[in-house]
DNA sequence: CCGAAGGGTTGACATATATCAATTGATTTG
DNA sequence: CAAATCAATTGATATATGTCAACCCTTCGG
């Protein structure tokens, strides 16, 4: 693994205050893997055998059931994923693909627990960052269950929008297709809540969104830090 | 707080692996109060003052936003709430009330913190419960993205069975309005997919639940224990 | 340049779910 | 006991969302 890799993964929250050798002994059972767009990292159900880290390119963690299939998040450099797996050494929830070509690395989870009942600063990390995963899904399941499409949509722009820096014009960094999944609806569907959110003001261009209206928006959105503020 | 409270609090995973010494001091800052129902323990929003222990009774965690409410979930003896707000210092993302006469004991948040702080065992066990709490919470998620309505209440009664006993014949654990929130649909229709599972040999009298058709019920629901089993 | 493939869009339609209003039935309370 | 509540149900209807098919448009490879 190149030194900058290696630091930058060392600056992780959930790796930056344990000690050196532990840190050292978590990397060097770890192995580091290109891998081209779209393959099938991990299937939900199979043992978590290892914890990833996305260290360039981005992964979809996704889910199935009786034949349909839905985003649950995407991961972005640098972060984790399935660390409750990892930890409570269960089947994994859920499914994960790379979305592009992706560089990933790979730390034994046996290793994970071994440290964690050694170092407690790394211990004390887990459980901010699972306590910070736990919220994110809470607030996701509150976006579900009291909004509309629609207002899902109008929301995760104005989250995007603040994201890319807060003007006007930005990016969506999703494929539409899976931003539709991620949004809990049909491809289809969000083609037409784009539709709908023109009279408050949104124009959309391919994947560049426009917010003309930021008033308007806003007040159709009503956003709220207790579903759409990241951070808290 | 009577000694054998004290004694099942102490059994709590949570709590049972760490030094007497820290748990008594935790339980020293503690108190425990007797609540009637229909009282709002917590509002969403702020700050995580306590960390809460159902000792009896039942505690509904609901959010609201724009003038609709959800039911999160039910907490019923013995366990904890709000252990991720708590941990972080961040303002509770639900509310709770208590759905009957309840009896709660309340911990102060820092208390909790300094001695995650300083007790290992404790903070491991912490992990253990997040990524237990996280894990359901995925689980949930798929159930409301993947499922239908109908789908989502006849899995929702094989596990209320499994939970029952097992036995053909057995009593919901809900109000049925409730149910619907949880179950994320409104009274209306929680009364017509009753229905719906009339012909799966699902009989509804009141709270009583009877499953006439075990096979068939399961071959509609198609069970899966990445959402339904909520032990791993 | 052409044609294939795939994402995105659109329209027509089907289904799922919510809403509203009215009624029933059980439970509580004076 | 009777009145008052409130949960549960039911029917009628509206709205939201999914499905299917067709088409457009871009991209990519021959």
């Amino acid at each position: 693994m190149p030194d900058s890799e290696y630091r930058d993964i060392r600056k992780l929250d959930l790796f930056t205050h344990m000690a050196d050798d532990n840190f050292t002994s978590l990397m060097r059972g770890a192995y580091v893997q290109n891998f081209p767009a779209q393959i099938e990292l991990i299937t939900e159900g199979e043992p978590s055998d290892f914890l990833h880290i996305v260290i360039s390119g981005s992964v979809d963690l996704f889910s199935s059931w009786n034949g349909r299939e839905t985003s649950m998040a995407t991961v972005r450099p640098i972060s984790t994923f399935i660390l409750a797996a990892t930890i409570k050494d269960a089947p994994y929830l859920m499914s994960a693909r790379t979305l592009e070509k992706s560089r990933i690395a790979l730390i034994p989870s046996q290793d994970v627990r071994a440290i964690f009942d050694v170092d407690s600063n790394f211990a004390r990390a887990i459980v901010t960052e699972l306590a910070q995963c736990y919220r994110s899904v809470i607030k996701a399941q509150k976006d579900l269950k009291l909004r509309t499409s629609l207002e899902r949509l109008a929301n995760y722009l104005l989250r995007q929008q603040r994201h890319a820096g807060g003007g006007a014009a930005f990016e969506l960094d999703f494929e539409k297709r899976r931003l539709a999944s991620v949004l809990g609806m049909t491809p289809e569907n969000l083609s037409r809540a784009f539709k709908g959110l023109q009279p408050y003001g949104v124009t959309v261009t391919g994947t560049r969104i426009s917010i003309d209206n930021q008033a308007d928006l806003e007040r159709f959105a009503k956003p709220n830090p207790l579903i759409d503020d990241f951070s808290t």
